[in-house]
DNA sequence: CTGAAACATGAGCAAGGCTCACGTTAGCCC
DNA sequence: GGGCTAACGTGAGCCTTGCTCATGTTTCAG
C-alpha cells in the first residue's frame, strides 16, 4: 500500500541549539494548527510560517506532512507515559480500578491542556505506523503501558495481559474520543463510562 | 472549524437511469481505490477515470471527496442495517449476548466482502458529520442500532440504552478495527475479545 | 412540440506538498 | 588563528490535486 520506507517519519534530527528550538516551534505551531483548522486542512506551509521557519528548513527535519504530526504524537505520548508513571509511582494504586482510573484521568487532563491533542494524540486518525515504523501506533502504546502495568500490579506480564491492554486502550481511546466530542470539555456521563468498560472488561478478563 | 453547509455533502441526486448508473459506478470505484491505495492516497481524478465519468459529473453529484466518501459510507451503513435487521427477524436471539454475536459477526462478514469496508465502514477516520450533517456518524448509528435494539429485546428504550449503545458502537468499531490490522481476515481471538468487551459492559450496565 | 429541468464536459485555475541547487554557520583539530 | 567538514538555511518554483464554470445536449411532462 506504501512501499516509501522513509514516509511519515524523521529526516534528521536537529543537533545544533537553534535548529533544537526551531523543531519544537514546527511541533508547536502544528498543534496549534490542528486545534484551529483540524487534521485535513492543515497546511505544512502554514505551520512553517507561524514557526518562523522556512518551508525547506521544516522538510530538512520531517520526511513529509504525516512525518511532521506523528513527531507530535511522539511528543504526546512520551509526556503521557511520563505523567502515567509519575503519578502511578506516586499514589501506587492498588488493584485494576485503581490503574485504569489514574490512566483515565491522566488522559482527560491531557485532553483539556495540551493543544492538539485532541486531534492526534497518539496518532492520527487514519494514520497508522507512524510512532514504529513496524507497529501499530496503540500497539506501541499499549507495550509501553504493560510494562508499568506489570511492574506495579501484581499481575503476569505474558500473551494473555498484552492483548487485554490493546484492546483496553482501543476502548478507552475511542470512547474518551466520543466523550470530547460530545463535550469539548470531556462530558463526565462517557468518561465515567469508560472506566465502566475498562474495568467490567479487565476484571474478567484477568483472573 | 468549518462553516461551508455544503461541505462533505450530497449536491444532486441521480433521477434518471443513466446517471443513477454513473452514480454507483462513482461509489464503486471509489471503494476498490480505498481498497488498493488507502484512503489518503485516493484522488477524485482517478475514480473518475475508473467510472468510466468525466470529472465534472462526479462534482455534479457530491460537493467534494468528502461527500463521495460519505456516500459510499451511507451506502455501507444501510447495507449493515439491512443485514443486521434481517438476521435479527429471522433467529430473534434472546438476550444481549445474542444481540451482541449477530451484530459483531455480520460486521466481520462485511469487513471481509464488501470493497472499501475496511476504509471508511461507516464514516473514514477523523471525518464525522458525513451521514447526518449534525451528528457524529457513529451516533447516527446508534440511533438506527437502538431501534432495532428495543424492538428485539425486553429493554426499555430511553436516554441510558442510547448511552449505552453508543459506547457499545464506539469499542466494537475499534476492537474490530484493530481486529482486522492484526489479521486481514480478522483475528479470531480479537474478534472474541469484541464480543467479551461488549457483553460484560451491556449485561453489567442494562438492569 | 416545446420549454424547462436534468444532465454532460474538460480545459484550466488556485492551492498545496515537496524539491533542489546553492549559500552560510558551527565547532573541532592542528 | 586557520582550515575543514558536517550541519544548517533558503525560497522560487515544479508537479499534482481539488474543484469550477461556461457552454452545450438530452429527457420528458403537458
Amino acid at each position: 500500500m506504501n512501499q516509501d520506507r522513509t514516509a511519515g517519519t524523521l529526516r534528521r534530527l536537529p543537533v545544533q541549539k537553534r535548529s533544537a528550538e526551531r523543531f519544537e516551534r514546527l511541533l508547536d505551531a502544528c498543534a496549534e494548527l490542528l486545534d484551529e483548522v483540524g487534521y485535513a486542512a492543515l497546511t505544512t506551509k502554514e505551520v512553517a510560517r507561524r514557526a518562523g521557519v522556512p518551508i525547506g528548513t521544516l522538510y530538512q527535519f520531517f520526511s513529509d506532512r504525516e512525518g511532521l504530526i506523528g513527531a507530535l504524537a511522539a511528543r504526546n505520548l512520551e509526556a503521557f507515559l511520563g505523567r502515567v508513571a509519575a503519578r502511578l509511582e506516586r499514589e501506587a494504586p492498588d488493584g485494576i480500578s485503581g490503574m485504569v482510573d489514574v490512566t483515565v484521568d491522566e488522559f482527560v487532563a491531557m485532553r483539556r491542556t495540551i493543544t492538539g491533542f485532541g486531534v492526534v494524540d497518539f496518532g492520527a486518525a487514519g494514520q497508522d505506523h507512524i510512532l514504529e515504523p513496524t507497529l501499530d501506533n496503540n500497539t506501541a502504546v499499549a507495550g509501553r503501558l504493560r510494562s508499568l502495568t506489570a511492574s506495579l500490579t501484581g499481575v503476569q506480564d505474558n500473551a494473555e495481559l498484552e492483548i487485554a491492554v490493546r484492546v483496553a486502550l482501543e476502548c478507552a481511546d475511542s470512547v474518551l474520543k466520543l466523550a470530547f466530542r460530545t463535550d469539548p470539555q470531556g462530558d463526565p456521563q462517557l468518561i465515567a463510562e469508560c472506566k465502566q468498560v475498562l474495568n467490567s472488561y479487565l476484571n474478567g478478563r484477568l483472573r
